[in-house]
DNA sequence: CAGTGGTCTAGACCACACC
DNA sequence: GTGTGGTCTAGACCACTGA
């Protein structure tokens, strides 16, 4: 409910000037939300409704909205309002041996789907030449997925695969290493390196979420028993939906860390 | 140089109203870095200079180069102006055995040292109780450190153990593990859960980062050969200081991704 | 001291959602 | 339609940096 007003009211009495007041109402807020004042799905009163309510302009309302939306505690829809942001239940991947999405999500006991963003034979980029070691004039095969586990989407997958190997990239089914399988160009290993990034407009625009907030952004190389690399892929995975979890033992960096 | 309001004048004409002005600026001083036009450390004119010069409000000009503070291509200082932001080589890790800090940096080549932020014997918390496994009435040792490179901080390590385990922490020299080998406790096994947050103020702070931007939330919960937990250890690592690599070997999930 | 970024205001217009 | 968030403006005061 909107007694976020009156607790802003309160608040202000108590501690005159603690700091920037966009800072004060935010915090309230995030206050309201992490004690369950104001649950999942709950609408905010309007920008303009809370300012006048806390006599502080739109401007500084909305800059304190925004700091949560950016957060994902809040999100806001044009033309309909602002709403606690539903939470999502946190997935677990493992990091030495990797599980499939289809398999996370069944663990999860939720829908799960893609869509396809792309799917073609393209002109390498330098980096994808160097990434899979393409000979001269040689083409790239492009598939680019958005991973959506009901009616949220979690990932963002950009393969690139030397078109030797994926001649057809149309002909891919659901699953792009059973059809690989058929050809017998499985891979048997990869390198990931993982990052944490602000998304991108269009990154956050795929996942339905506000630019910048932090998302992991893994780029995997794998390779065939021979050694070749197959796939280049990146991948763009929601920072509040995933938990990536590693085992380690004893070796040379444990002694002194 | 400050020819980004030139740039920006050229470009205006040249397609006029491609979306929000702010976003059209932010595209232009970003390309500008990228290009190599505008070098790290370099200073930009102030804001009220080319809101001036590009004929845009101080306020739109602040929202461009303030998206591009949250990114990590510029910093600013109050009092003193903005700056293209250094550009710092990036760090790997491994994930399979964790190299030390110390070591890293070694690696790197930079002068490494930490800064005590907290070091004392304090009531647990419930998390704490549950992680370390505490009996009741048990007390918890907490030491926390600044991790910095150079001049740059990169990470922040927030380590609880039992008071049983590491009864003086102030005993610790400079390294935690050495320490607790010193009693014959020190971790064979660990469990690392890595996901990627937006920066809170209290650690944008420390680390000398504008809130929000990305960065690597690490817990790891480490375990003595008999089973017993000896440490449970939150790190917040820069998102763009860091790499973690982990190499991933033909498993059941293999088989549908 | 002058100049910088950090905060805040009151008011305006737009594009979109929902009725 | 009305109401929402998204963008933009002109102007103000503050806290800080640096000469």
């Amino acid at each position: 409910m909107a007694d976020v007003a009156e607790l802003f009211a309160a608040r202000v009495a108590e501690r005159p000037s603690s700091g920037p007041l966009y800072l004060q109402l935010k915090s309230i807020i995030d206050d309201a939300v992490r004690r369950g004042a104001l649950r999942p799905g709950d609408a905010l009163p309007s920008e303009r409704d809370l300012a006048a309510r806390v006599e502080l302009s739109r401007v500084t309302v909305r800059r304190a909205m925004q700091n949560l939306v950016r957060e994902g505690v809040l999100v806001q829809r044009r033309g309909s309002g602002t709403y606690v942001a539903p939470q999502l239940p946190r997935v677990e991947q493992s990091l030495g041996k990797l599980t499939s999405f289809a398999e996370d999500m069944a663990r999860r006991g939720t829908a799960v789907r893609s869509v396809w963003l792309d799917r073609g034979l393209y002109d390498p980029s330098p980096e994808e030449t160097v990434a899979l070691g393409l000979p001269a004039a040689a083409r790239v095969a492009r598939v680019a997925r958005l991973r959506i586990s009901g009616e949220t989407p979690l990932a963002i997958e950009r393969a690139a695969l030397s078109a030797s190997l994926l001649p057809d990239p149309e002909a891919i089914g659901t699953s792009l290493y059973a059809h690989l399988g058929q050809s017998g160009n499985r891979p048997v290993r990869a390198i990931q390196r993982l990052r944490a990034v602000n998304l991108s407009e269009e990154d956050a625009q795929l996942l339905g979420l506000a630019p910048g907030v932090a998302s992991l952004h893994i780029e995997r190389t794998s390779y065939l028993a021979s050694g070749r690399v197959v796939e280049f892929t990146r991948s763009t995975y929601r920072g509040d939906a995933y938990d990536f979890v590693a085992e380690l033992r004893t070796g040379e960096g444990w002694v002194t860390q």
